[in-house]
DNA sequence: CTGTTAGCGCATTCAG
DNA sequence: CTGAATGCGCTAACAG
């Protein structure tokens, strides 16, 4: 992959040392003294060496490479994550390897396939729903992964990720609370995403008996938060809060309103779920749930290079969403 | 990198066929018969046999991984960009490993070697200013490279992507054209990034003698344009038009001028500068300049393999940005 | 502290 | 169409 550059073998000659030698400077070993790891340090500027990673990794049998599988990049908060994962990868010498799902645990599998082949040493995937294929093909191959954005602490595969059901529960009884009766929830694709169908079972669960939740589902963007909303406010003129399991989706429903000439929080409460960085400076700001996309990122990308380098097995990790409450909604008791 | 699996000697033995012959089929060479062909596959399906990824590069010299630096992958068109690149390296067996580099060179230049140190056979860098002793590396190693989101047909680096100073010069015109002299450009920090310098300069030459441009620099973000927007509207109440070089910064005006209760586009005229996809749905619809990002990254991506596999050397290439006219500017001159 | 030697798993000549 | 032999560049014992 790199033609015309000096090999290890060249330093060894270069400097009259042998190429174990070089190796033992070039991975950092204690064992040689400072006068010849000067000169073999020198040597390889000269040369311009760079150890051929292919040869290590046929050598040592460690990539250093992590996989991340995610639905989208688009839109959303997996960006945020992404970036956390590159980073922490990065501090610590390991590179991230990254394909798109789409959310089809087909083209998840394949995707795997691809990067089993390319070397990589772990997988990083979205939600806790995969093809039975891909994660055979993991346990056979002995190959870790960990599921994130999830918590499941009853599932035998190693979870790190938030409690969908409970925030999104947590999200209806702070809205009832605030003495909203009738919530219109809006969320993306059922079939796309086990994270989606939690929390719709948390807000079910979190509707007690005075609450009627009416649903809407819709694609998992602006345009689609803003269809659905537009839907909210023809169907039913009563609801008096709006859900959205998306900040991303909440933005269409505040463009939707400011088109309908109807105010938030006065006309309608509306409550996101994300955090996004541009949501407190929305307006008005948005009230939503912050997800520590960027914590969980960094904590997945450390517990796989910890198990990859120390054999420390993953420890199932809860992180904790927590409602952000700024000035889209509305307490309508007084 | 992966344990217990079988390898290519354990397929030889269970055919009884020669380790060649295994390798052939695996590489789909045509010199084998239909019959060993099955027999190969069917054993290396019992097996769970992958090649090895390491020992296949070390072999061939060729580890088909190519690198992307990109600035940030948040708030922006980068993840559109990204998306197709890794889509398009997919289709052909490639794979994307990806850094982020926070617009330093410095941590550029550090990504780099990592991702030379992983087996990045070319690299996709954003803009056209990068340290020099990035360039002076891939130069030595005859690493391929490619600025992308510029355009610079004098250059002799191969760059693939869109003109920015006369994108930047066609929105100042177009503003003019409609009446506007009196125009608030927001941009991104123009230390971090050539396009932005390049838009600024294109702004200041579609300024003609009529047309007064003020420039705000801030952080590139929703956060950002908001607070630049404000500045503009307490600055000079005079600006009858804000021209953003982000569309993420045009969102974050919408809300400065919606809590100022200036009116898009009766009071003040905007323009974004990038069509994400929300654009179209804000209320007004933002006028903006598309960048075909997607197109983008399927362009290097193809090139970068191209070249990879068959020798075909970078074409240079411009992409075509365009002004997308929707609700956000106002024809001052009726 | 340094050198020698064996592989790591595969692609690829060259024979046959 | 198939097999045997060689080496890709490096790490990791094992000697010394």
């Amino acid at each position: 992959m790199v033609r015309k550059v000096g090999k290890i073998r060249d330093v060894a000659r270069e400097t009259g040392l042998s190429i174990a030698t070089i190796s033992r400077v070039m991975n950092g070993a204690q064992n040689v003294s400072p006068k010849t790891r000067e000169r073999v340090l020198l040597a390889s500027k000269q040369l311009d060496y760079l150890p051929n990673p292919a040869a290590r990794t046929l050598s040592t049998n460690k990539s250093k490479t992590i996989a991340a599988i995610i639905p989208t990049i688009e839109n959303s908060v997996y960006a945020k994550y992404i970036a956390a994962i590159e980073q922490t990868l990065a501090e610590r010498g390991y590179s991230l390897v990254m394909a798109i799902s789409n959310a089809d645990p087909d083209q998840e599998f394949a995707a795997a396939g691809k990067l089993l082949g390319m070397g990589a040493e772990a997988f990083i995937l979205s939600g806790a729903a995969h093809s039975k294929d891909l994660i055979d093909l993991f346990e056979r191959r002995e190959v870790p992964f960990v599921f994130t954005s999830v918590w499941d602490p009853d599932s035998r595969k190693p979870n790190i990720g938030y409690d969908n059901f409970a925030l999104a529960r947590g999200a209806v009884e702070f809205l009832a609370a605030k003495g909203h009766r009738d919530i219109a929830v809006i969320h993306g694709p059922l079939c796309e995403s086990d994270r989606t169908r939690a929390r719709r079972e948390g807000a079910l669960a979190g509707g007690g008996a005075g609450t009627r939740l009416e649903f809407y589902e819709t694609e998992l963007s602006v345009a689609g938060g803003k269809q659905a909303a537009r839907k909210a406010l023809d169907a039913h003129k009563v609801c008096s809060a709006l859900l959205c399991f998306s900040d991303v989706q909440a933005l269409g429903a505040y463009f939707a309103f400011s088109e309908a000439n109807v105010r938030i929080p006065d006309d309608i409460s509306v409550m996101g779920f994300d955090n996004l960085d541009w949501s407190e400076h929305v307006s008005p700001a948005l009230t939503t749930i912050n997800l520590p996309a960027r914590k969980m990122g960094r904590a997945v990308a450390d517990q796989l290079m910890d198990l990859l380098d120390d054999g420390i097995p993953i420890r199932p990790l809860q992180l904790e969403g927590a409602i952000i409450e700024r000035g889209s909604v509305r307490n309508v008791n007084s």
